[in-house]
DNA sequence: TGTTGTTTTGC
DNA sequence: CAAAACAAC
């Protein structure tokens, strides 16, 4: 007789696609005697959400990497695609019942439409008597843990940084993280089938697909994604790679075209890397303390809080995932609502080379550096004041990185309708930013080489005779005007 | 993690 | 008179 509670286990994978600290797929492996894993493909939920062909691609192909080192392990990993998240309870019944599964287990996902599928898919499961166990795994502390006195959710983020801190700067963080799951015997493999067919049609196969209905996928059969290596090992390659620059991290973060940042946004989000992971390394970098010792390791574990703030937003507010804004005032904002205003911004052909430019390294490499998403998310809600959705959607649609979390968070911080957002009279001046932060024009360079001739002062706000020798659009808009007509427009809600 | 226009400071 | 400080948006 085995100590295990339960024979035959499933781990259901999301975004958390590693082997190493990850907490679901470590209480499987410790609490079933036998186990698979499953990954479900919803491409027509995944469209509604604005999912697109870069974050899917990350997705499947880190699927695949992981595959074979489940493969390894001699552990099976099926894979079906269903339409939607309303498909799956049914579906997870089906598989857990001729899989003779007693227990199932996945990470817990915040937003609305993945918390009522998984209440729905435990609901499913009870019936046929199979326990659901939700682990704690994509923040580091669970959303909805840490409240204000009065038990609501934090609003601000200083204070929610500071209630963080006093639960969290006791060196806990600093502990090992989980080990991988340990390593089947060879018949392991054969106590599974090799494939399932559903009453929905769709068959539960060993074999992960190069593509799901209505996504395209780049760079075809390489383990990349536009120029990112894919996988747990090439994320913990990254994050090794930060750790030794993490020191100088404040000084140069800002700097597009000398970026100090640790490039992790993809890793994390498809879960290659863990957040525990990145902690961990900061904090050894920081003396253990949250705040302190390490300027630069303070300044970044700063942003993990962010982007922790964002995730427990999400639980404590849910009208964030119904498409509205946090403050609802300013649902009574006037967009212009511009249509070819808007797609060259999504072009990179507003005539403002630093917005351009930004575009442009969106577009081509499915990353932004962070400063420049604040420039263009402030140029295109206020200078050319189109409603943020519209941005936050096209994000969505070209990052590689694409949370809805973080995604939104930043969105509604650049457009003032957030909780603890910029203020509205805060807009940014591409020029100033462009010259604060690419002083020399190299990165303009970089992504708009129409304008490399120019001298480094002229880079930033090209002279009028350019227009007509070089194919670069004059600017969209008088930012000062416009600028002007923002802040109008947003006093004008008070009253 | 703002910008701009105005005032004050310091040489 | 340039740089710093400040107020208002």
């Amino acid at each position: 007789m085995s100590d295990k509670p339960f024979r035959r286990g499933l781990m259901w994978l999301r975004n958390d696609l590693r082997m190493h600290d990850n907490t679901a797929l470590y209480r499987t492996d410790r609490g079933c005697q036998s186990w698979a894993a499953v990954f479900i493909a919803c491409p027509q939920t995944w469209d509604s959400h604005g999912d697109g062909d870069n974050v899917v691609a990350m997705r499947l192909r880190s699927l695949q990497k992981l595959q074979q080192a489940l493969g390894q392990k001699n552990i099976p990993l099926y894979f079906v695609e269903l339409p939607g998240f309303g498909d799956v309870p049914a579906a997870l019944s089906q598989i857990a019942q001729k899989l003779q599964i007693d227990a199932l287990y996945a990470n817990a996902e915040y937003p609305l439409n993945e918390q009522r599928r998984d209440r729905a898919v435990r609901d499913a499961l009870k019936i046929i008597g199979v326990p659901v166990e939700y682990c704690s795994d994509r923040t580091l502390t669970p959303p909805g843990s840490l409240t204000t006195n009065s038990g609501d959710g934090f609003k601000v983020f200083t204070p929610f940084k500071r209630a963080f801190i006093a639960r969290h700067d006791n060196g806990a963080e600093g502990s090992a993280s989980l080990p991988a799951p340990r390593k089947k015997s060879a018949d392991h493999l054969a106590q599974w089938p090799e494939w399932l067919a559903l009453e929905s049609k769709h068959n539960l196969v060993r074999k992960i697909p190069e593509t799901v209905t209505g996504y395209g996928v780049a760079d075809g059969g390489e383990a990349k994604v536009l120029g990112w290596p894919v996988g747990e090992s090439a994320g913990q390659a990254q994050l090794q790679d930060f750790a030794a620059k993490i020191a100088d991290y404040h000084r140069w973060r800002d700097f597009p075209a000398h970026p100090n940042t640790s490039r992790l946004s993809p890793y994390l989000n498809c879960g290659a890397v863990s957040i525990r992971q990145c902690a961990q390394m900061a904090l050894a970098e920081n003396g253990g303390r949250w705040q302190g010792a390490s300027e630069g390791a303070s300044s970044w574990l700063n942003e993990l809080l962010w982007r922790e703030f964002y995730q427990h937003l999400l639980v404590h507010y849910p009208r964030i995932c119904r498409n509205q804004s946090f403050k609802p005032e300013t649902e009574r904002v006037p967009w212009s609502n511009n249509t070819s205003d808007f797609q060259r911004w999504c072009d990179g052909q507003t005539g403002v080379p630093i917005v351009d430019a930004a575009m442009r390294q969106l577009n081509q490499t499915g990353w932004m550096h962070n400063r420049l998403r604040m420039v263009v998310a402030s140029f295109l809600t206020k200078n050319l004041l189109t409603d943020w959705r519209k941005g936050e959607h096209y994000f969505m649609r070209q990052l590689l990185d694409a949370d809805f979390a973080a995604n939104n968070g930043g969105w509604q911080w650049a457009a003032s309708t957030g909780t603890d957002a910029a203020p509205y009279f805060r807009v940014f001046n591409p020029y100033s930013q462009s010259r604060r932060f690419d002083p020399d024009g190299e990165f303009i360079r970089t992504f708009v080489p129409e304008l490399t001739d120019l001298s480094d002062s002229d880079i930033h706000c090209p002279p009028q005779d350019l227009f007509s020798q070089v194919d670069y659009p004059p600017p969209i808009c008088d930012v000062t005007e416009s600028r002007k007509h923002a802040i109008e427009v947003f006093a004008n809600l008070k009253s």
